[in-house]
DNA sequence: CCGTTAACCTGAGAGC
DNA sequence: TGCTCTCAGGTTAACG
């Protein structure tokens, strides 16, 4: 499911929700996600208080006491809802579905007092781990590369990675160890407003248009935050809580449309990058 | 080491 | 209605 602002909104979510609250259960339904579950998760985790949720590039940590931390990745299809236990209704953290998703698919289950924390994962290609220690889990990001809007992510990094590299920009872009966060949204938006063709090589990016990636990826992320991300997919029939910022998409998914600059007469084409779709204009993106 | 492709999964939607 | 096919917000092992 998400990307870099998906995952933030989940963890503004999640400040408001489960933080100073204390596990009373787990319960693991299936532990074949991406990686099997820690089977000891309950163990590990319970009578433990929430202390912080942050993320990290495409990741949620929660920070437990006593230097505890479980991170989430929601893969392509990972959701997180809230259940009130009185009311049972469902808080819902979830951008990619509806609140009637299957109960099969309910991998994991956090309890509190009160409420409980679900892990839903149609696809299953997220997961969840354990790392004990804040050295763990700086050795964990270790390859992960500079955030979009952090101050690493400059011309000159910018301009020496990808002069190495003999890929195009959608790929570079899309490589984590590069630039982490990223996924194949916003890459195509990202390009759309800096006008580079999608297969254009890295390598033959002049400094005018890296610096246009850069002020583009920290404005498309920014401003897909203060939108609550984007909701694809069954957002038809989502009743649960969900992102504006699909309705600001200027390329992805738009093929065959004209392009939105004004006074550029171009259309929007789709073609697949190393397995993925990539949407950019014919005319503006060179 | 580098770049590309296939594979990991399930479900929705299109076309027949 | 049902079958088959393609596609989906990600990552990475395996290959040349």
């Amino acid at each position: 499911m998400p990307e870099l602002p998906e995952v933030d909104v989940i963890k503004q979510a999640l400040r408001k929700t489960i933080i100073n609250k204390k596990i009373n259960k787990v319960s693991i339904h299936n532990p074949n996600l991406r990686f099997k579950v820690n089977k000891n998760l309950e163990k590990i985790l319970i009578n433990k208080k929430i202390l912080n949720i942050s993320r990290i590039a495409k990741y949620l940590v929660i920070h437990f006491e006593t230097g505890l931390f479980l991170i989430i990745h929601f893969g392509m299809s990972g959701t997180l809802h809230m259940v009130d236990k009185k009311k049972n209704i469902n808080t819902n953290l979830s951008f990619y579905s509806h609140l009637n998703l299957p109960k099969k698919h309910n991998h994991v289950e956090i309890f509190f007092k009160n409420s409980r924390l679900i892990y839903n994962d149609p696809r299953r290609f997220g997961f969840i781990k354990v790392l004990n220690k804040m050295e763990n889990l700086k050795k964990y990001f270790k390859k992960i590369g500079p955030e979009p809007n952090s101050k690493q992510f400059n011309t000159r990094y910018l301009k020496r990675k990808l002069n190495k590299k003999e890929i195009n920009i959608k790929n570079a872009l899309l490589d984590q160890t590069l630039v982490s966060g990223l996924g194949n949204i916003y890459v195509n938006e990202i390009l759309f407003y800096s006008k580079i063709y999608p297969l254009k090589k890295s390598s033959e990016i002049s400094k005018k248009f890296i610096n246009k990636i850069i002020k583009y990826s920290n404005f498309v992320i920014k401003i897909a935050i203060k939108n609550g991300g984007s909701s694809i997919m069954n957002f038809k029939n989502t009743t649960g809580r969900m992102g504006n910022f699909q309705k600001e998409f200027k390329v992805y998914g738009k093929d065959g449309y004209m392009c939105p600059r004004t006074n550029c007469k171009g259309k929007i084409k789709k073609v697949f990058i190393s397995n993925r779709s990539s949407f950019y204009c014919n005319i503006c993106q060179k």
